[in-house]
DNA sequence: GTTAATTGTTTACAATGTTAACTAATAATT
DNA sequence: AATTATTAGTTAACATTGTAAACAATTAAC
């Protein structure tokens, strides 16, 4: 409905209103398309274990993927409870647990990454190659314009105001 | 971090991650600049309801904000806690609940509109005007090709089989 | 007039975001 | 070397949001 029913209305939304809508149902069909798989959720934290040729600790993953650490384990609780990954201290620094993909992981990774890019070309449909181009440069720099405003860097100067 | 550190794992992720890493950041700064209107949240159900000439009920901006009945219920109940909107029987269909804005909220509108101008064009620093604009009519199509999918018509076909 | 559908509400539960407090391990400082 | 600070990860508590089911009140359909 949002999108073409009242432009006038459009106008003047909050970008993210958009974006949120998008993700929302993006995601939603996602989960329903990979259903099969016995996983629903979490398929940029597998993909990114995937791509980490080593040393993938969870620290690593909170910064990639923009997750706190507190969400980061519970996903990968998620993930081990779905027997995709396994947690292995790092004899180096043990304080650091290095995230590895199972057997039955690496199994099903090829069907995640079909599913995904299945549903961005449906989402991307009807849309010039030269667009969605354009589209990923917009995203990408929207995301660097937006990623480190106030909202989100209370916690850091909170941090820095309980160490006076 | 998700965006350039790693062209290889970008490529092939699901496309709502980077939507929803947006929508998050983008709220986040949002909710902080508007802090000192009172209001934290859903600036856009209140500016659906501004820009809704009458008859505006709770069925109506579920549609236009693609929210479910029940988030829309609880949202309005924030909006009246905070004095920005109050609800009132139709005479004529006593199912349906009007929505207005309070006098209050009307006052404090313009912020609102400034505030989200404001944080549109940070996000769409450096980006040219047509790029603004091809990245608008993308998104408005990529919209409406995720809005039915599978996982949003389950709703639908569940209340059809059980109607049998 | 009975049945079906619609509008809005309430309740319950799952998932997620955020903060704070905590353990264990390492790094930095004196 | 001992103390202090920092880091990685975990746990607990709480707020917000999404979703499903059941419900009351009202209207529409037959």
């Amino acid at each position: 409905m949002l999108y073409d029913q009242n432009k006038k209305v459009n106008q003047c939304m909050p970008l993210g209103k958009f974006m949120g809508a998008i993700t929302k149902s993006y995601f939603g069909a996602l989960s329903k398309k990979m259903e099969h798989t016995g996983i629903d959720r979490h398929f940029s934290t597998l993909i990114a274990i995937d791509k980490t040729a080593h040393n993938c600790t969870q620290q690593y993953l909170s910064d990639l993927l923009s997750f706190d650490k507190v969400s980061m384990v519970r996903i990968l609780d998620y993930l081990v409870a779905k027997k995709m990954i396994t947690r292995s201290v790092n004899p180096d620094d043990r304080r650091e647990h290095f995230v590895n993909l199972t057997k039955k992981a690496k199994k099903i990774m090829p069907k995640i990454y079909d599913g995904i890019k299945e549903m961005n070309s449906i989402a991307f449909k009807n849309i010039k190659k030269k667009d969605q181009e354009i589209f990923y440069s917009c995203i990408t720099e929207i995301f660097k314009n937006v990623e480190r405003l106030p909202a989100n860097e209370v916690d850091i100067q909170l941090k820095k105001n309980k160490r006076t």
